[in-house]
DNA sequence: GGCGTAACACTTTTT
DNA sequence: GTGTTACGCC
């Protein structure tokens, strides 16, 4: 075997040969984590592991892929059989086996945060509640914290404390979506991220033979950014790792970030409790940073409290110091600083040396454009990603609903695309029919004509049969491209672009073209044994953000989310927007208080760094439109001033050495963006429109808007049918429906959603 | 009933 | 600046 052993140093040594037993490594940041790891799994596989045995869990399935080839490298091809990637995508992988014992088929769905929330948004409308005060956001973070702690909407419900918590907050009915959101999502045969785990515990609770195979199976577990794990995958280790006792936790309790996620930092903190003969290693020398970096990071962190006790040394030069620059506006800013990253290329550094972090995605838009302007490449990490793009969410949806006929959100997203003439009412009646006769969407629009009659019917079947042809081809076995080729063609929805000229139209349509690419890579890679379009789905949609395709060209300056940059180091790193307010963010401060988790994520930003690092902000920032004055953040204060170098740039600074000859003495980007949407409109109209002046128009309180006032008893006005009484409501259905008694016409049943109504006085 | 247009609201971080 | 909803027209 060769021997990787020498060239580590007396700790790390440690944490490699360390065979069997609990063990807890600390690791600070630049400390050759991700080093010891990968050696550390060579050695067990040195030492006569099989690589099956083994489970490594990491933050991104990319880190996984990385180290699995890394290890390849040492040990060879055996790598292969080892269980690696994501909480999300491990677990995900052993429930498509055993979910079957919940009452799941192999084929769930897994929905991500937007199908939660639209079908959140769905049951507050459902409910008639004020979708002001219920906000999709909200709830999920609270179902979702639920989740990770364990607490099924059984346990929600029966607990006060909840309850009260609710109320307070103005939403008591929480408790009761929670319930409706489980149920819907079991009914479509999906899980949402949270479910993922919560289910995988529920598994291992409810069936020990299932626990007992894959405690028996996994020999070693290991476990890497600990610090950003919650309690329902720390549980899920402890009951896997309770027969072998080897488990393996990495992590750095100053770089827990995503507490907001209901990452716990306590795990940490309360491992040694669990595990009473741990052996803890503390990984504290930095060979990632210069010293100025590694003392300015300490000096800023040791503001924080909640922290175990260890001391990161750097035996590096010393290096340059901090620079802190001023700029007048977000746009000064993104132009200062492309104008350093061109002026530092002629030192020697490449764009892929450079990294321009910040607090909010929404902070990229400057720094796009002023790189562009000076022809610098770049690639921007997170965001709105690939797969969040309206048209492959629309294909995506087709996929879905050929998989798992019960998937309702997706349903909802096809029913109408390419449009095919079924409109809102028509999908709400069907809704209504399924759950009036207790059967599925699916089950109504296969009979449809037994149900409804219209002008849309004819539509529905045709739609039905287009499922039902791509529904055989899967039971045919046919792999996931050869299915979604068809599908894109027979649904009209690549035509439907291809015919579309405009420069969004041409950009769909090669997005799709790039979907389908990527499919059929998916199933050309010997890698992948299972090819069903099932296979794929489940893959796709645990993708994270790190996890984006790259075009070839790695010599781009990066830029991402501190959040994202996490386990990543640059020469040179650039942490910008440096304000109150947006760094330390508002909204952290305003709900939870916590500081010093804001302050951890400005720590990790700056350990990115490998030679130089500038922070940034800005005077004035324009947000939502709106113009905002800005205040330096505490953090640049908080970090020791002999480690830092002010500097105030005005706007007329222009880069040395910046050809303008070459570009024609006009700025001539050749890196050129798609017009946004705006822009592409103003090039169809004139500028020449007049403004209407405004016509002042009464407001009516029509229901929907005011529903939640709606009681039996009212007195109501209908646009069409005078004046009422509301005899009945039924908000239990999954449309809202009212029984009003008209003076005129008698009773009529109204779907509330589309009714037109107004409360009399 | 469906579809196009205009006003409206929304801006934390991610699996 | 962008995505969603509401209204009014066909």
């Amino acid at each position: 075997m060769i021997d990787f052993l020498a060239e580590l140093n007396e700790p790390q040594h440690q944490a490699v040969t360390h065979e069997n037993g609990p063990l807890m490594i600390i690791a600070g940041a630049g400390s050759g984590k991700t080093r010891v790891l990968t050696y550390r799994i060579a050695h067990l596989m040195g030492s006569g592991v099989d690589a099956f045995n083994i489970l490594s869990l990491t933050f991104t399935n990319k880190a996984a892929e990385e180290m699995r080839h890394r290890i390849e490298k040492i040990i060879g091809s055996e790598a292969k059989n080892l269980w690696m990637g994501t909480f999300h995508s491990v677990f995900a992988k052993i429930l498509r086996f055993e979910g079957f014992r919940l009452g799941y088929t192999s084929n769930f769905t897994i929905y991500d945060t937007d199908d939660s929330k639209s079908l959140l948004k769905t049951i507050v409308k459902e409910f008639n509640l004020d979708d002001k005060t219920y906000k999709p956001n909200f709830i999920l973070n609270r179902i979702s914290g639920a989740k990770n702690n364990l607490i099924s909407w059984q346990m929600y419900n029966e607990n006060p404390v909840f309850q009260a918590e609710d109320i307070s907050a103005q939403m008591p009915e929480i408790g009761r979506i929670y319930k409706t959101y489980a149920q819907r999502c079991f009914s479509a045969n999906a899980m949402d991220f949270d479910d993922l785990l919560f289910n995988t515990n529920v598994l291992f609770r409810d069936y020990l033979d299932v626990l007992n195979k894959y405690q028996h199976k996994f020999k070693h577990v290991m476990v890497d950014e600990f610090q950003d794990t919650n309690i329902s995958q720390y549980l899920i280790t402890r009951k896997l790792s309770a027969v072998h006792q080897n488990i393996c936790v990495v992590g750095d309790d100053a770089q827990s970030i995503y507490a907001f996620r209901g990452a716990n930092i306590q795990n940490i903190l309360n491992f040694k409790k669990d595990y009473p003969d741990l052996k803890v290693v503390k990984l504290e020398q930095n060979y990632r940073s210069t010293k100025n970096i590694v003392n300015a990071a300490n000096s800023l962190i040791a503001k924080n409290k909640a922290q175990l006790e260890k001391k990161t040394f750097s035996d590096n030069e010393e290096g340059d110091r901090i620079e802190v620059i001023k700029a007048h506006s977000d746009n000064e800013e993104g132009k200062i600083i492309a104008n350093t990253i061109f002026e530092s290329k002629h030192q020697g550094l490449r764009n892929q040396d450079f990294a321009i972090l910040y607090r909010t995605n929404a902070q990229s838009r400057a720094f796009e454009e002023a790189l562009r302007k000076l022809n610098i490449k770049y690639r921007i990490i997170g965001g709105l990603s690939f797969y969040q793009r309206k048209e492959i969410k629309d294909l995506l949806g087709y996929l879905r609903y050929t998989v798992n006929q019960q998937d309702e959100e997706a349903f909802k997203r096809i029913i109408n695309l390419p449009k095919r003439g079924i409109g809102d009412s028509t999908v709400a009646k069907i809704v209504v029919m399924a759950s009036e006769n207790q059967k599925s969407v699916w089950e109504i629009i296969c009979n449809i004509k037994q149900y409804l009659e219209g002008r849309a019917m004819n539509s529905i079947e045709t739609f039905t049969n287009l499922i039902k042809s791509y529904i055989i081809m899967e039971e045919e076995g046919k792999d996931a491209h050869t299915i979604a080729m068809n599908i894109a063609k027979t649904t009209g929805i690549l035509h439907e672009l291809y015919i579309d000229k405009t420069v969004e139209g041409v950009a769909r349509h090669e997005n799709v073209q790039e979907l389908l690419n990527s499919i059929k890579q998916f199933v050309d890679n010997p890698e992948n044994e299972d090819k069903t379009l099932g296979s794929f789905l489940q893959t796709v949609s645990l993708l994270t953000n790190a996890d984006q395709e790259e075009d070839g060209d790695p010599d781009k300056v990066t830029m991402m989310t501190i959040h994202g940059a996490k386990g990543l180091e640059f020469k040179h790193v650039f942490v910008v927007g440096l304000e109150e307010n947006l760094f330390p963010s508002q909204m952290m401060l305003r709900s939870r208080e916590d500081l010093e988790e804001e302050r951890r994520l400005f720590y990790v930003a700056i350990t990115r760094a490998e030679k130089k690092l500038t922070l940034s902000y800005a005077e004035q920032r324009y947000n939502w439109g709106k113009l905002n004055f800005c205040e330096k953040s505490r953090f640049i204060d908080e970090i020791d001033p002999a480690y830092l170098k002010f500097d105030d740039r005005g706007s007329s600074y222009t880069p040395k050495g910046f050809d303008f000859e070459s570009f024609g003495r006009k700025e001539r980007p050749v890196v050129t963006a798609p017009p946004t949407r705006s822009q592409a409109i103003a090039n169809l109209k004139p500028v020449s429109q007049a403004k209407p002046a405004p016509v002042h128009v009464p407001t009516v309180d029509f229901v929907p808007s005011d529903t939640k006032n709606l009681k039996p008893g009212d007195k109501v006005e209908h646009q069409k049918f005078g004046f009422g009484e509301v005899k009945k409501l039924d908000n239990l259905g999954p449309t809202a429906k009212a029984v009003i008694h008209f003076d005129s016409e008698g009773e009529k049943t109204l779907l509330l959603s589309f009714a037109k109504l107004r409360i009399v006085e």
